[in-house]
DNA sequence: AAACAGGTATACCGAGTAGTATATTTTTAA
DNA sequence: TTAAAAATATACTACTCGGTATACCTGTTT
């Protein structure tokens, strides 16, 4: 059964890939863990690289899950479910076998701009930004732009931090400072005509 | 004279990782760009890791020096200078040639904790955070180690972010987001017994 | 039974990897 | 000037890398 041999090789190459990272686990060492032999990998993927894009495929329609999962449980209230992302990701980050983002990872074994696997990141991070910008729009009074480009730095740091120094407290000080943003947003809405100038998206 | 050839390496070789990965340099690529046998490299230096260091070293002290000329030129008062900090990221991301910050693709491509490597990398991070933390004690109300872990969040987020999307406006919102928590901090001073409890740093 | 498809095993390719050995030349300092 | 130190070129080891070629096996579907 083709599929499931196929499938079986991404969640294999997915795991070794975000604990090792993407330059240094090799074909074999994949094929190895995943006991297939080495032509299965080159026929249902051409390449190593594009078995790299299907394993972040992969990892994207995970993290869907779990945002959804971790934000929509929650009240309704969108300053709820934005601190509820934080307290999510504190428990993501203390779960066994975490070993942090792997589109940052992509990124950056992969820092030319236009390359296929970058871009797959660039992608990825923007379509958490936008869910991001979804949910700044309904908090009362706030630069919807403004509030959730700061809320993308809390987030993309917590992971950051959290990897660099082997610990979950990021999360914990991310959802502190989130809390305060959102005060400030509420308590200060600011006039249509005064918002800070907005910058262009990449 | 041997030590600027070593030094000559170092440079080579710090600027070939930034733009490149540690994994994607080959020792071949950096005495081929540094013009220099390949003897002289593992003479200097026993072996590729060490260099690697040696690399992180330099970054560390140029580092260290970007960090203080972007401070303490400016303000004493400490809300300034920390302001201050964001600017000058801003103007460090837009630099042509600044690709990302070496100790983040450190930890990235060297993710196991007890490596001499990642090791590297978390004691730079801790150093900022340690500078964070007096420029923290330095605001009124604030309590210093909130403040600073969520500053470096900000910090952290703003580099990743930067590099991810291949250009400087993280930094602008950062320094937005900063603001704001300046702000809360100085408006709502807590009083000492109310303090959220603080984690451990590692 | 025959044809087909997916998987396997094995051997191979050329290129690249980090690192070493050695003998020779260049540079520096006494 | 001479002796020590540093840098050189060249060749080499042993291994790993991504990727290919080919012959064979096994199960399913007509």
């Amino acid at each position: 059964m083709s599929v499931r041999k196929r499938d079986h090789l991404i969640a294999v190459a997915q795991r070794m890939f975000c604990e090792t990272g993407f330059h240094a686990v090799s074909v074999d060492a994949i094929i190895d863990e995943a006991g297939v032999a080495r032509m299965t990998l080159y026929k249902n993927f051409g390449s190593k690289e594009e078995l790299i894009v299907e394993t972040l495929r992969r990892e994207d329609t995970m993290f869907r899950q779990w945002l959804v999962s971790a934000i929509e449980a929650h009240s309704s209230r969108s300053e709820d479910r934005i601190l509820a992302l934080f307290k999510a990701m504190h428990d993501r980050f203390a779960t066994e076998g975490y070993c942090g983002c792997a589109f940052i990872r992509a990124s950056i074994e992969y820092p030319a701009p236009n390359h296929v696997v970058h871009r797959a990141a660039r992608e990825h991070k923007n379509m958490v930004r936008s869910y991001l910008r979804g949910l700044a729009a309904e908090v009362e009074g706030a630069d919807p732009v403004a509030l959730s480009e700061q809320l993308y730095l809390l987030f993309e740091g917590a992971i950051t931090a959290s990897q660099l120094h082997g610990d979950p407290w990021p999360a914990e000080y991310a959802r502190q400072a989130a809390e305060k943003l959102l005060a400030a947003a509420s308590l200060a809405p600011q006039p249509a005509a005064k918002r800070t100038k907005v910058h262009r998206a990449t």
